[in-house]
DNA sequence: TCTGGCATTGACAACGCTGTCAGCTTGCTG
DNA sequence: CAGCAAGCTGACAGCGTTGTCAATGCCAGA
């Protein structure tokens, strides 16, 4: 059948089915008090007709717009910002929402007109926000005086009464490190992440307590501060390389940093891993292509943002209160960059 | 001063102006026959009161959407999808547009339904697409069908009454190659682009243009097909390097698979570039995060992804017939990777 | 001064849906 | 079998714009 000219409206379809628009209404919007053999012949007229709802004329009547905004910042791992995306299209999509995505260059000091300007212009109706966007504290403020719940991604701390996606990246990280215990190092160097964002001081929590847990002294010489960048994580590295008692395994919070780390070693003729193990966090695309490859520790974010916009949409809809989800956890993936002291 | 509790209508423009609705609607939407001094009137009421058109009612009274389609292959390299979408979005929101993003993976035998789903849902009155969908014939016979204008960003060839942003990607393989030819290289081995997308015959092109210029032999041993990514460059070097005489360059026609072949010589031990030189082609995020930097080549995407969404808009604005645009420059990126022959 | 014609302005009907509320059916209960 | 509550359905008024078309203002030329 050939594509109709002019798109099928309420009127058309509830005319077919012999009701009423409202009881089509009702219908298409899954709401109760309608009869099982009136549903299903208005469902049948709908499914004829192609019949889709006009979005504009439903946000008009109904208040509703069913647009959810994704904020980022710019400066995120794009395989990140990916899967985070993808994640949440393919939630948002099936259940009727639009996804908006506004990127954020941080630090902004206008950060709340822009945020505000966006969230009036599209209508958005609930936020995705991933980390580091969900520990601003103002942003939260904003949103929550603007009545616009949202869904943090590994928040520093959750936000009472909001949507927390969390992840165990302290559990991962005391693998990470156990890992490099059991193969011999005991010179272990540690690249904290951005201070801004929630996971660092998880990350560093867990090698801290890898180290006690297998009684190797914590020495502060062994840890440096990194922003998350390639170059931070390079310059990082020189410090660390520089050393007179330099570490034989250097642990970098995130793939970028690690790639700093490798970069530099390199440069320094050094072999890795034969005379320094690396390793990373988050398994970006490249992190399996760099040489050697690199061992890391996976999020679930596909999953993660699914959740986020599952638990959004449901609040949206007016469900029940969120669920406290159990964190998510991560997973050590086990590449060349790191091998047994030898 | 505090933010509105309830947004301000056309209604209360109207009102506070002294004028009646329509001459705001006027006003707001730029059109001709209003007296100066009534727009001034009118566009002070409007900043005194915040007033931003309700899109919903916009699109309902008046027909139009205002919303630009982005779709993109799911596979193609994140950077790249980040700076088409950075400057598609830099272009739609000040000009009251909405950019909407929707992923395809490739190949999809329902694509075009995918498509058609999209458009009809989103209501999308315009599509950016990037390559290689510019380059189904499907797609566009689609959009022609659904009278959606698009504009294709490097096609392979250019869609006749719609927009084409090219970019030379001929020259600048040319120069690519003639700058290993300058280092002394006479073997120089090359990988091919995915066949389905225009940019793949181009760099051929432009590789075998400079050979030719130089007198140097062109081999068929020397090339070999590649898919864009990393594992058909790594698989691609494998049997280049297996040769009896085997190049001393090898020119991947994109970065990825240029990684795979820098992953492939360090396997066998070789030294880049002291054993072999390596390029690739677009300055993907890790082109110059691995080791050693790779030399490669640049496209102006931001500036090209502006310019489509710029001639998109202006198309749909109504505006003059799409100025057929001079292709954009690329730019050979020297670092690392390559080095004279010794 | 009058008239035609163009520039300017406004009244009002769509646009396609949802919310409200009233009315009609059922199925029970007493 | 009346009476009543709960279940179901429909009529109709918005929602905030734009499009249409008629009305008015204004100016040059007769």
């Amino acid at each position: 059948m050939a594509p109709e000219r002019t798109k099928a409206t309420i009127f058309d379809v509830a005319r077919r089915a012999g009701v009423s628009i409202k009881t089509v209404s009702r219908v298409v919007n899954n709401e109760p008090n309608v009869r099982q053999k009136t549903r299903d012949k208005v469902l049948r007229s709908v499914r004829e007709l192609r019949y889709l709802p006009n979005a504009a004329a439903r946000e008009l009547g109904g208040k509703r717009s069913r647009v959810v905004g994704l904020i980022y910042e710019n400066a995120q791992e794009f395989s990140y910002l990916n899967d985070l995306f993808n994640g949440a299209l393919g939630i948002c999509e099936p259940a009727g929402y639009t996804l908006l995505l506004r990127p954020l260059t941080l630090p902004d000091p206008e950060i709340i007109e822009h945020i505000r300007q966006f969230a009036l212009n599209a209508r958005v109706e609930g936020f995705v926000l991933p980390a580091p966007l969900g520990d601003l504290p103002e942003v939260a403020a904003l949103l929550r005086e603007m009545k616009i719940p949202f869904a943090a991604i590994t928040p520093r701390e959750p936000a009472p009464d909001e949507i927390n996606i969390l992840c165990n990246d302290e559990a991962a990280s005391f693998s990470l490190t156990e890992l490099l215990i059991d193969q011999g190092h005991r010179a272990i160097g540690f690249i904290k992440g951005h201070p801004d964002h929630g996971a660092s001081a998880k990350r560093f929590a867990g090698y801290r307590q890898a180290l006690k847990k297998h009684r190797l002294p914590y020495s502060a010489r062994l840890v440096r501060q990194g922003y998350f960048d390639f170059d931070s994580g390079q310059a990082a590295a020189a410090r660390l390389l520089d050393l007179p008692r330099a570490p034989t395994a250097i642990l970098a919070s995130n793939d970028d940093m690690a790639a700093g780390v490798i970069f530099e070693a390199r440069g320094r003729g050094l072999n890795v891993p034969g005379d320094l193990s690396i390793a990373g966090f988050d398994d970006t695309r490249f992190s399996s292509r760099i040489w050697p490859p690199l061992t890391t520790v996976r999020q679930p974010i596909v999953k993660m943002a699914e959740t986020a916009a599952g638990l959004l949409i449901d609040k949206l809809d007016g469900g029940d209160t969120a669920t406290p989800e159990a964190p998510f956890e991560c997973e050590v993936v086990i590449r060349e960059s790191t091998a047994s002291l030898s």
